[in-house]
DNA sequence: TATTGTTATACTCTATAACTATA
DNA sequence: TATAGTTATAGAGTATAACAATA
């Protein structure tokens, strides 16, 4: 447990680093992530993903859309759901951001051996499984 | 790294239900359980354990001061260092919440073998290494 | 009635930088 | 001069609940 909070903490601050200079807060970058290679995810899915709740997630839109980053469609079958899609300019921004931030990551990564990589993958798999 | 943020997602969502009803925040949790068994750490100590950076930790300390959680203390021999530990009323909300996480978060090691935890625990040690 | 997203409120955290006091 | 913590500012995220529109 103790190890589990460290290495995420040791993890997420490396990571924050690496888009720092984007100009997107750490949930920005996260909603940013999650809706690239998307055609547009519903603010219940983002939630989903993100673990941001709704109102929150309001807002973070919100911000992300006065950037110019992302965009509201309402779906025309059920009006009840709102998708967001990234804009062109999102889009650029993820091409650029994310791929920079995997080799970043990558960087550590590959400091490690090809069946440590597999031990660890499946330990956070098993990880993942028991806390759900 | 997906799984990395996956299990961390996860894991952090679960701990947080765990002292949802103690009235504490997450940065408040954090300290609280970083102050727990010692007889205090400076603000630079806290911070970095916690990675709460020193403007914020302020405002995080002054809170848990109010709900008379914590106290400071001016170290004599280098008047520039404060010392901030738990009250009584700190200690034994740590006392309360503290074993109870452990349980609660212990529950759910519980589904797993002595190997695999060994394994985890291997896994993270990498990880955080990779990372630091 | 249940669901999706918005709004409202009040507070907390965050980043950053300038500042005070000690050393 | 360097370090530890505080203050100031402005913005962002958080939790919660009530709300509107739609199903």
């Amino acid at each position: 447990m103790r190890e589990l909070v460290r290495a995420y903490q040791a993890f997420a601050s490396y990571d924050a680093d690496g888009y720092r200079d984007s100009e997107l807060t750490v949930p920005q970058a996260d909603v940013l992530f999650t809706l690239g290679n998307t055609d547009g995810l519903s603010f219940k899915e983002i939630g989903e993903k993100t673990l941001i709740t709704k109102g929150t997630l309001t807002g973070v839109i919100d911000r992300m859309e006065q950037k110019k980053l992302v965009k509201r469609r309402v779906c025309t079958e059920d009006r009840r759901i709102t998708y967001v899609a990234l804009t062109k300019q999102g889009e650029r921004l993820f091409e650029k951001v994310f791929p920079q931030q995997v080799d970043y990551i990558k960087q550590r990564f590959d400091r490690l051996s090809k069946s440590e990589l597999k031990d660890i993958g499946q330990a956070l798999t098993k990880l993942h499984e028991i806390f759900i």
